[in-house]
This record gives structure tokens, C-alpha cells and sequence, in this order.
DNA sequence: GCGACAG
DNA sequence: ATCTTGTCGC
């Protein structure tokens, strides 16, 4: 039987990758609030074997939608712990690139540096496309959860690789994904956040854009 | 062998 | 992530 990937190279592959993306977050890139403009951000639903990657432009100050790109697909590999960028990251990656303009920032659905190797799915996209990224996920992947006056943390790798938070009820793990510090991160994503939305903007328009999208019946 | 395990 | 009915509560 033909595998659909081999578990050990993408690992390899991953190891590779990821002392690049350690490497990045030594020299951060400097973002003042003020030069931030555009924030993309990417996820996707399933409908019918076939994967409905979005990723939606938002402007930074307002909070608005911008527009946002689709790439349909079928899913390269199943769904594997540690290997999500290789089923997802292709097709956040081209509807990135279809939006036309990189943005500043770009949030991911799933964790950064807080991975088994440091390569995360916002890593991977983050250093594939050159721009900072951050992870916004839902559940722990990897790390130790440590709590510091009040403020909790997941470290991992020898890093405060994520800080750890509850909004609307539910546990948010803001993570480093490429050549950004977890100030940083966190300061662009804390005010992204919503009371209308569970998730950070960019990731909640994301997941309704793409739901909507993937699971909408005949019309439209 | 056992527990953990993003989306 | 997706598959899925009814049920509890404001």
C-alpha cells in the first residue's frame, strides 16, 4: 500500500526548519502597533473529503474585514499530531498568496513554537512566507504550563513559548510562531480580541468565512 | 508499556 | 476537523 507521507522525513524536515525559525526569534522583528496595518488570518473547514483553506485580510485599527481568498483542496495527508503543516500550511500558504499583498502579521489557527520541535503550523507558514507570524490554538499541544504572578505560561524548548489565557469561557494559548516576541504577540492579538467572537479576529472571521463556505447547500 | 496528542 | 438529537437555560 502507497503511504500517504513518511512520518520520519517530515519530522527530519521539520528539525531542519525549525532552527531557522529559532533563529528568527532571537532578532524579532520591531513592530510598533502603529506600523501595523494588515493581519491575515488563516483556517479551514472540511466538507466531503475536500478542504476549504481561508484566509481573510483585516485592517489592523478597525478591525475589518478587507477580503479573503479560498483554496480548495483535497487534504494532502490525514490528520497527524505534530504534522499538521503538512496537511493544512499548502493551502494557507497559496490563499496568502492570493490575497495579493503580504500582510504585517498573520494569525494561525494551531500552536507556533509550542510544538514537539518548535515547528508549529504558525512557524511553518510564518517562515515560509517570510512574515511574522503568531498560533492561536484551543488545546495544549506541547510544553510545561507554568504560573508567574498571576500570568500563565507554556514554556517549551527552553522558551516562553506561549502565554496562556481565557476569553469567552475558553482556553486560548497565544503562541510565538516566526520573528516575533510573546509581547508582541500577544499585545497584537489581545487587541483582536472580542466580545463577540471566542477566537482573535482574524481567526474567528477566518473559521465562519470557511464554514460557511465549506458546509453551505445549493445557492450562493 | 503508558500517557499525550494543535486541527 | 467532522459526524449528530434533544435538551437545558436565558
Amino acid at each position: 500500500m502507497p503511504k500517504y507521507f513518511d512520518y520520519k522525513r517530515a519530522v527530519k524536515i521539520q528539525r531542519i526548519l525549525a532552527e531557522k525559525v529559532f533563529k528568527s526569534l532571537e532578532n524579532p522583528s520591531l513592530l510598533d502597533p502603529d506600523n501595523v496595518r494588515y493581519v491575515v488570518g488563516v483556517d479551514a473547514a472540511y466538507s466531503k473529503g475536500l478542504m476549504y483553506g481561508v484566509a481573510v485580510l483585516i485592517d489592523y485599527c478597525s478591525g475589518e474585514l478587507i477580503r479573503y481568498s479560498v483554496v480548495k483542496k483535497k487534504p494532502p495527508i490525514p490528520y497527524v499530531p505534530g504534522l499538521l503543516a503538512f496537511r493544512e500550511a499548502p493551502a494557507y500558504i497559496s490563499a496568502v498568496r492570493k490575497l495579493g499583498i503580504l500582510p504585517d502579521i498573520i494569525v494561525v489557527d494551531g500552536h507556533g513554537v509550542s510544538h514537539p520541535r518548535g515547528l508549529g503550523i504558525a512557524s511553518h507558514i510564518g517562515l515560509v512566507l517570510d512574515v511574522p507570524s503568531i498560533g492561536v490554538a484551543k488545546k495544549k499541544l506541547y510544553g510545561e504550563v507554568r504560573e508567574e504572578n498571576g500570568e500563565v505560561f507554556l514554556y517549551a524548548h527552553g522558551l516562553r513559548a506561549a502565554k496562556i489565557v481565557s476569553h469567552r469561557g475558553q482556553t486560548l494559548y497565544i503562541s510565538m510562531g516566526y520573528k516575533i516576541s510573546l509581547d508582541d504577540a500577544w499585545r497584537i492579538i489581545q487587541r483582536m480580541l472580542t466580545p463577540r467572537y471566542k477566537l482573535p479576529i482574524p481567526t474567528a472571521l477566518a473559521d465562519r468565512i470557511s464554514k460557511e463556505i465549506a458546509h453551505r447547500r445549493r445557492g450562493h
